[in-house]
RNA sequence: GAGAGUAUAGCUCAGCUGGUUAGAGCGAUAGUUUGUGGCACUAUAGGUCGUGGGUUCGAGCCCCAUUACUCUCCCCA
């Protein structure tokens, strides 16, 4: 038989990475929790048609799409076939699939505001994590099967909503001990370049080689909206626009004397000088475009100080995301938390703290059968406390059952043996630092694990 | 969609210009006189060298094909 193996891009997670990233979920959950957000789930499936078109041209693609379960009728047979000619030429019919694996949780929610926008009270603001299915080119930090963590509200232009969706996110890096910078921008800003500019066709264009300066250096951005057709006058205004710096104040002067004259680009300032007055910790990066196409308003990204690694956590605010399900003028806005880039993080930090990690608290000796009955009894009054316990399966030497508590990285052993057992005594050790302590077995129940 | 690399024991990898019975470390299991572990020592198990062809007296090594995985670009989290 063929060794059994998994399908390209996705993971098992062991014991102690799931309790790692239950961590992380646990720590955002509790945030947002906190700021009155109420949870929802959608189906790993949704219908083809509402995933279809939503991801550009690429993203169409990259939809997991999922094969008819055969036909309920045998005259189609003919007409089936004749689809499925179709589908190998890339294109997408209902007859062979009609619907496909969730892509991202912000269609979905879209959707469900969508059907349910009736019924809800504005502004709605839900969270949601759940994983996403994607059929990309598997490379580093890069699944086919990951989480995505979001957060949203709909429902509501205020500004405060940015201001509180900016707080989560240093409430939450603060709880898991990660040094971020929050980043941000506003597509007017940019929308406000692009006409100064004189060419608000090229927004698209613009904002997606904006978004790589970074990577690639002001040279190569220079290069690539030479390619889209820009002028060099034009280009040495966002040239200009790309070298704005010096802190906050500095930076909003010198983009006031680039856009003042526009009035995107003056709203667009006020919006962020409106977040800068709650004092937030926040950083603004007018190089900051975000690849997204249905931002229209402030734009966030995360990163983590310290550490080489891309953003762990972006937003922005858009429009009119349910007009695509025929729902218009339910503008919006969310954050979303990159979960498997904040793992790497905090396990190259080493920032999990140890509790995370341990399963079982105590391992109760086998060392016979009336002492393993006692044993059981005892474990029984202490799992009922909650406290995680464990009776060796077997009875054996020490050797091995300590063994065993080591592997598993029990933190205490319990012994109860034949003097233990007639004398209505337990010894307890700690194996980390060898201590041990003898006790009445009813102490048990009061000591502190 | 474009390109590169890797494939040998459960895991990480050695394996010389092709030459007898393919190795190490870690892990696993057992033991080192059966009420105190982690260390150490000893022993044992485990591989038709990804798959299919070819070259050769002879292939883990060379050639072709194929599959899987990893990585880079595109795009994205």
């Amino acid at each position: 038989m063929a060794k059994p193996s998994l399908p390209q891009g996705t993971r098992d997670f062991n014991a102690a990475t799931v309790r790692k990233r239950q961590y992380i979920f646990n720590t955002i959950r509790s945030v947002f929790e906190v700021y009155g957000y109420q949870p929802l789930e959608t189906p790993a499936m949704e219908n083809l048609e509402t995933l279809m078109g939503k991801y550009g041209e690429e993203g169409d693609k990259l939809i997991f799409k999922i094969l008819n379960n055969g036909l309920d009728n045998a005259a189609k047979n003919e007409k089936a076939t004749e689809e499925f000619t179709k589908i190998l030429l890339g294109k997408n019919t209902s007859f062979i699939t009609e619907r496909a694996l969730r892509y991202d949780l912000t269609i979905p929610f879209a959707r469900y505001i969508a059907i349910n926008h009736n019924q809800l009270t504005f502004p709605f603001k839900r969270y949601q994590i759940q994983p996403v299915w994607r059929a990309d080119r598997p490379q580093k930090g890069r699944y086919r099967e990951f989480y995505q963590c979001d957060a949203d509200v709909v429902g509501s232009k205020s500004l405060v909503n940015e201001v509180e969706l900016a707080t989560i996110y240093s409430t939450a890096f603060e709880k898991l001990g990660i040094d971020v910078e929050i980043r941000i921008n506003n597509r007017k800003i940019l929308a406000a370049l692009a006409e100064v500019v004189g060419d608000e066709a090229k927004l698209t264009d613009i904002t997606v080689a904006i978004d790589k300066l970074d990577k690639i250096g002001i040279g190569k951005v220079r290069e690539e909206l030479l390619q889209k057709g820009l002028t060099e006058n034009q280009i040495d205004i966002i040239e200009k626009y790309l070298t704005i710096n010096g802190s906050n104040e500095e930076k909003i002067k010198q983009l006031t004397t680039l856009l003042a004259q526009n009035e995107k680009g003056k709203t667009g300032i006020e919006e962020i000088e409106f977040l800068l007055n709650y004092q937030l910790n926040i950083v603004i990066d007018f190089t900051l475009a975000r690849g997204l196409n249905y931002y229209t308003g402030i734009i966030f990204e995360v990163k983590a100080k310290n550490v080489q690694m891309g953003s762990i956590g972006g937003g922005g605010r858009y429009d009119d995301l349910t007009g695509l399900f025929g729902v218009p003028n339910i503008p919006g806005v969310g954050i979303s938390f990159g979960v498997d880039r904040i793992y790497d993080v905090m396990e190259e930090l080493q920032l999990f703290p140890t509790e995370v990690q341990i399963g079982t608290k105590v391992l109760f000796f086998n060392l016979g059968e009336a002492e393993s009955k006692k044993a059981f009894e005892l474990m029984q009054q202490l799992r009922n406390k909650n406290i995680a316990c464990e009776l060796f399966h077997e009875q054996t030497k020490f050797d091995k059952q300590f063994k065993y508590a080591d592997k598993k990285q029990i933190p205490y052993a319990i012994i109860i043996g034949s003097k233990e057992l007639e004398e209505n005594i337990a010894v307890i050790k700690n194996l980390q630092t060898g201590e041990q302590q003898t006790l009445q077995q009813k102490e048990l129940l009061l000591f502190a694990f």
